[in-house]
DNA sequence: TTGATAGTCTATAAAAAACATAGAGTTTGT
DNA sequence: ACAAACTCTATGTTTTTTATAGACTATCAA
């Protein structure tokens, strides 16, 4: 299950997406109209600026706006970004491998081999979704590499 | 990313999965070969056994072993006992479902129908993985719906 | 029938992660 | 200069995860 950090960083995006090209929008209305504790939501739309997927402007006339064109965002990214690597075990991700402690030998794991099946097949989802997509009411991605 | 206590009870019941056949194994011999804290193996197997996975025997001679063959136990079933629903979100989780409380409302959702993918995406595979599968080093399902 | 073996049950607790709030600081427009 | 609005650091609460302790029960065999 995805945490409400994460829940909350897409239901904002979305928001943005589609206020997108009409100025900033500010964190205050952002959360009114998505019912999101503001104080925590700052620290999401923080991250997500830090790592390129939001730009902000301080002062009067200020707020936040997607960096980017919703088309060019696609969930797997922000997924990464507030939830963190979409594989099962770190030892399958690609963005974030790591060893997994409780593993004896890498290759002659069991679990291994299906878990890099199941990070391949969500991968292959979100980083192939775009918030464009999301608008659209679910549109998936051209094809996927079976 | 997947919880100790899960990657314990799949490594627990691989390594029965080997011995099916050959009697009770006990909890200390697991917890010894499978580096796993034994108190903290002990509720999981208790818990295993309640779901009708494991069967035990208590007294001399006694031990855990598999209720079923392994090619009758898919991880799908093992992963939503010991870590939860597959689905991302609980509402598009077909054992669990539950409403978002975040959700304003569910068929407008636009993150719904994404997470409804990968849902089917990860159970897909899982549900059509048994322990025999592991074993013969990651051997997946036959086919995929997609 | 007693003693050792081995799983079961209840309670507790330490550690980590998730969720959230407070308040001072900085930038910007008017 | 002032108010608006994001930024940063710190702190706190709650929940989940990861265990541990110890008493209890069932089983086998001598």
């Amino acid at each position: 299950m995805i945490s409400r950090k994460t829940k909350y960083g897409l239901q904002s995006l979305i928001y943005l997406s589609k206020k997108y090209g009409k100025g900033p929008v500010l964190i205050a209305e952002l959360a009114k109209k998505e019912r999101i504790p503001k104080k925590f939501l700052e620290s999401i739309l923080l991250d997500l600026k830090n790592k390129g997927i939001l730009q902000s402007k301080k002062g009067k006339g200020g707020g936040y706006a997607l960096a980017r064109s919703p088309h060019e965002i696609s969930v797997g990214e922000v997924v990464r970004i507030l939830e963190g690597p979409l594989a099962p075990v770190p030892c399958v991700s690609h963005t974030a491998y790591r060893k997994c402690e409780e593993c004896k030998d890498e290759h002659t794991c069991e679990i291994r081999t299906v878990m890099k099946q199941v990070r391949d097949a969500i991968a292959n989802i979100l980083d192939n979704t775009t918030l464009s997509d999301l608008l659209k009411g679910g549109k998936h991605a051209v094809s996927y590499v079976i």
